[in-house]
DNA sequence: TCACCTAGCTTAAACGAATAACCGGCGCCG
DNA sequence: CGGCGCCGGTTATTCGTTTAAGCTAGGTGA
């Protein structure tokens, strides 16, 4: 039951409860944390916490963050690629673990900062530690970090040694989708490197990738725009120049942009093009032919992730330690 | 330049930056926030911004916050049906705007909780605003928000009187759908609506619009999960029961999943069915025939919410009126 | 009888930043 | 020459919470 304040100005604090149980701060502060060691008896408690439920008191994460020194923040820094369903539901996931273990996940919204810029707006908050992208933590604003208390974590490739990284491996993925192409027969294989700045590089390294697993045969690189028109374009070339018998389209939503455009043109997939995706989207099951799509497998739960992050907050794990949280793997459908 | 500290154990704090440029603490912060009537010489001015860099300064939102009794954070709560690429784009657009006006946006990931366990949580962190789906703002949590100095913003429709909301006319959304549907001659409406308990009820506001737009028109409720198997029986079941010769998918999502079990099961569309999608996403240009989709057209830009979030906060708009941001949009393909 | 212990609290000092109130010295005016 | 105002700061208090240290009353052991 929540009775309403008289004032209505200043929410409940800690001295309120105190002055209504009869008791000091002290004490209240001892009863609501359940401070280990802390003599206080049954009545005295039931008191307190009576009188917390009915002012409606909720903690002050500042204050008490002010006064502990550390807070139970968990930074994750909004990635430049939209989030997809896929690493919204990691998030999902890691929110529910990470406050099983006493931390509260949070996602900053600043998709284009990085560098000490980015550094010092995530710093501000005095987090425990902070999620980003790779590329984002430059090692300026890994030193910010650090010296604000905070644990640096890299999302797909540490910016330095011994900077922990959750590394997603993008060569690995362009690999399991280039020998799969080379498995069925392919010669001659284009990979989609997309040309938007942030994306591109991820392109390049699954290019990489796709590259080492074709021995014999021929990769080309082709450069795309995200949109169907780009798609289009890519075609029209590709049949004046010679269609490519496998195409890695680095992604589900480029390949999906392509499997259009290759019906539109009339070109049979998989019978003329063989056509692999990366991410494994529910995407794949809509289109027709299905696509074939490298997907992450978890070689980690989120648990076991959000267990890592706790212990290397406390110290007790090895930063330098890259965490391999998932493994590229195939998952065969019709376009291939 | 960032010197390193040489402990490494504590965040640089102004006392530090006023031992190194030789005055008070309260003169730093004149500086540092360049309070308006401070009359601090240019001199002074540059030696503590100087010091400030050197000391990798970074603010602690956690003290000012405590002090001033205002935080600059915008709560917004992690929606249960996962953030697709429009929402990832608004989130985004609205951190930028958001923080041109002096506020910080943040995402905080609980999907499922609601009602005064989620504003909790919330009200922990005495944020400005909190921006949370209608049906997680429950009567006792926008008390314990306001309790707590936060804006409660209803995301879809307002709990109850007074508290404001940022409406999509989901209703409004089923409507446009269903009258195209009717234009193009249907007779018999098929409008989906998804099992999933979080958005089920979009599904039924989505439903009664379409409803609403077909006077004469036959319309039948179909119950679907989102998987494809759900769509292939849903299909099989129409083509003993009858075929409907319009589909208002719900999503575009759920449409595509219906486009493909449609064209293994030999149905052909546009012309023995059409089929509306909603949420107008890339996908819609993916699928072959192109889906038809209500997309979202903005009656407000980003900035002008952003604006309208602040005056709320600062007390200068009214919290009652509801705040009209999209429009349902028909944006035809080639699947109706 | 008195030292000593323990339960059950309270007191008080932080944490980092903001800000109202004050203060010494100099210039200027009447 | 006394007082006023302003320049260039400083001092001290406050926000809500945690936590080490202390304190009192009652019990216990020697």
């Amino acid at each position: 039951m929540i009775t309403m304040n008289a004032t209505r100005s200043r929410p409940p604090t800690m001295g309120d409860i105190a002055a209504r149980a009869a008791v000091s701060t002290a004490t209240v502060s001892y009863v609501l944390n359940d401070t280990p060691g802390n003599r206080i008896p049954e009545e005295t408690r039931r008191r307190v916490l009576a009188a917390a439920e009915d002012l409606g008191y909720v903690p002050h994460a500042s204050a008490r963050s002010l006064r502990t020194g550390r807070s139970d923040l968990v930074l994750f820094a909004m990635p430049a690629t939209t989030l997809g369903p896929l690493a919204a539901r990691f998030f999902g996931g890691l929110a529910d673990e990470l406050r099983a273990l006493g931390y509260t996940l949070i996602l900053h919204g600043d998709p284009e900062s990085r560098g000490a810029k980015a550094a010092r707006a995530w710093a501000a908050l005095r987090p425990a530690a902070v999620i980003a992208e790779g590329r984002r933590l430059t090692p300026t604003a890994v030193d910010l970090l650090t010296g604000a208390g905070a644990v640096p974590l890299a999302l797909g490739r540490a910016p330095r040694r011994g900077v922990p990284a959750l590394v997603l491996d993008h060569c690995g993925m362009g690999r399991t989708g280039g020998l799969h192409l080379i498995d069925q027969g392919c010669t001659d294989i284009a990979a989609i490197v997309p040309r938007a700045p942030v994306v591109k590089e991820m392109g390049e390294e699954r290019l990489a990738g796709v590259a080492k697993a074709a021995e014999g045969a021929r990769v080309r690189r082709t450069d795309m725009d995200g949109t169907p028109e780009d798609a289009a374009r890519v075609v029209a070339e590709w049949a004046e120049q010679g269609m490519p018998d496998g195409v890695y389209g680095y992604n589900d939503e480029y390949a999906g942009l392509l499997l259009g455009a290759l019906a539109d043109a009339g070109v049979d997939v998989p019978g003329r093009v063989r056509l692999v995706g990366t991410d494994d989207l529910p995407l794949c099951g809509m289109l027709r032919p299905r696509l074939t799509s490298v997907g992450a497998r978890p070689l980690l739960s989120i648990g076991e992730v959000a267990a890592h992050i706790a212990a290397l907050v406390s110290g007790d794990a090895d930063p330098a330690a890259p965490i391999r949280a998932w493994e590229p793997e195939l998952r065969r459908r019709e376009s291939s």
